[in-house]
DNA sequence: ATTAGCACTTAACCATTGAGAGTGCTAAAC
DNA sequence: GTTTAGCACTCTCAATGGTTAAGTGCTAAT
């Protein structure tokens, strides 16, 4: 690979970008009128072939054109990263940040908008993930009552995430008495994960049953019920887009699709992964390590506040993606939402 | 119509039947052999001929069976829910209620489940929406401070909504004056639809100008601000099973459909206009209004706590759809989620 | 090393054809 | 007079086969 011609290089590359934006396998011919190498069809052709012996082309049947592999989209978005000085449009930066711009406050909306964002931009499908919430920091827990026998738990954490459960009693409960829950809460949970928490409690109920303090065994009762949330916050919009696409002509691929879209456990999985990571990755094809995956493309980046995680948004797409595109998109939302979480 | 012959009737019901379970245009022969009157094709043939100059049938093409119309479902649905004696399945029942029981205490994911297992069973799309917050009434709000310059508002609903909105102020606010704030506000507008309160605040915020009491101006400023919820929640689920259903076997259909779910605003729209009905409610086709829908049949039905409208949930599928499952599903469910919430 | 020329391969397109399904009509049967 | 058998007719669908166009690989000439 480090060996190839400069030339080999260019063909590579005149071939990939020839297909993302003609979805039409590439012929020697197509390659010389679109891009003036010097040279003719025949010695086009020729490095067609050896680049296909490299394994970064292949033929979808004997007299058609060449399509890249996985491999050879590999290879052209690592020297497109490298190059790191492509394409910028105002547009598209302008279109970010107005949509995004006003709903700062609400995170669940604001990470929905956030993947319409995406796939309207990108045509492809927008993805978006808050951070676990096993990871997230506790900052600050209110009860408010509500029914007689229910109660509003508020949990405002660090990331700026706030999530409301209700949570019913076994008896009704006085106002003081929440009170001095809330208070007990707080000081013994906040600026714990909630993880820890959730360990801590169940420490302590197993504790409990000896001690006997009905007061603090409530406590732990109703913590451990406000904490229980299933899973993380999975957005994903543009499926339509998605439709007009050659890439998913065939209506089984769609339906894979949007399978896993209403499934949201390989997706989440998926971003789980990669959120470990930080800043811009790209995962083609084969790639991926998941079997539904491995004929799509994935673009993802991290926001953070300061140092600390707040979701991953991203791109999924068909591997004959337009890779230029798509990182400049994510990587701008990336790092605008990142500059305004540290705005305030 | 209703000097139709009784045997014109019974043809009329088989075809409809046949074409819900096979999805194939429907001869003479083949009513014959399923269905078993004590006459020959040839009669049927005729009956058929008078069924389609009715308006009940029609022909794809010449030489194809036949396929009811939109009449035809209607005629067919009628019948079906005057003789109120159809269908039960304990399965169902019992899946409905395994689903959703465990779920009462969060409306969001309430219904988000709800949908999921009405597209399951149904193998349709499944819609539910959360009554339009302006009609809601407001029981209690809560201020809670969130960061320095930002406050978290818990709202509370009559129907058990609990909706929260962070409020950015324009400068920082003691825990003292928020308290106040919290007081005046819940004696001022607790009881009234947002609707009310809205107007109330625009009124107030004129009368503020004059009088200049920064309290209660910063207390309006913020409930604007908490109150401006844009749309009505709406939840669909199961596009996927849609894709299996001949009816969508057209890329382009399913591409509409998508583009409708993704929009909201069609079925927010629609659903809108059948939630102010009470009860299972039934649109074929082209008796949708909206000329998106005039292809889909949509079966819902509204849940009630006490006599105030909680939602409305539903099945969005082809016009050929089997409404005898659809409704039995949807009835249920909404019967089902109207007791639950009652019950508490 | 490059290129022109050419035979070969394959998918895509199109027109034709025949089978199959179902109808409407007519005339016979009940 | 209603029902039915018989039959000609219409239309779709799937299969067939031939043609076209695109693109290759190889060879020989530049």
């Amino acid at each position: 690979m480090q060996m190839m011609e400069e030339r080999s290089k260019k063909v590579l590359c005149a071939v990939v970008q020839s297909y993302i934006n003609f979805p039409d396998p590439v012929g020697s011919m197509l390659v010389t009128k679109r891009y003036s190498f010097g040279l003719s069809p025949a010695t086009i052709r020729n490095i067609m072939a050896d680049l296909e012996d490299m394994g970064f082309l292949a033929q979808p049947h004997t007299s058609a054109g060449r399509v890249p592999t996985d491999r050879g989209y590999r290879f052209y978005v690592d020297l497109l990263v490298a190059e790191k000085d492509y394409y910028t449009n105002m547009e598209i930066l302008q279109e970010i940040y107005k949509r995004l711009e006003a709903l700062r406050n609400n995170i669940d909306v604001f990470l929905g908008e956030t993947t319409r964002t995406l796939s309207k931009l990108s045509h492809y499908l927008g993805v978006a993930m808050s951070p676990r919430l096993d990871m997230t920091t506790l900052k600050r827990i209110e009860l408010l009552k509500y029914r007689a026998d229910k109660i509003a738990a508020i949990l405002f954490t660090d990331e700026g995430l706030i999530k409301n459960k209700v949570v019913s009693l076994d008896s009704e409960i006085s106002q003081k008495d929440l009170n001095r829950i809330t208070g007990y809460l707080n000081s013994e949970f906040s600026g714990h994960t909630f993880d820890e928490i959730r360990f801590k409690v169940i420490k302590e109920m197993s504790k409990e049953k000896i001690r006997c303090d009905t007061l603090i065994s409530r406590a732990m009762k109703i913590c451990r019920e406000a904490l229980s949330f299933s899973h993380n916050d999975l957005f994903v919009s543009g499926l339509s887009e998605v439709f007009d696409l050659p890439d998913f002509a065939d209506l089984k691929k769609i339906r894979e699709l949007s399978r896993a879209i209403e499934d949201k456990h390989t997706i989440i999985e998926l971003l789980d992964s990669l959120s470990e990571f930080d800043g811009l990755q790209i995962i083609i094809g084969s790639e991926n390590s998941m079997d539904e995956m491995k004929k799509l493309s994935v673009v993802v980046s991290t926001c953070k506040e300061g140092y600390r995680p707040i979701g991953v948004v991203g791109i999924i797409g068909p591997t004959r993606m337009n890779y230029e595109k798509a990182i400049y998109i994510v990587d701008n939302t990336a790092k605008f939402i990142t500059k305004m979480l540290s705005g305030r």
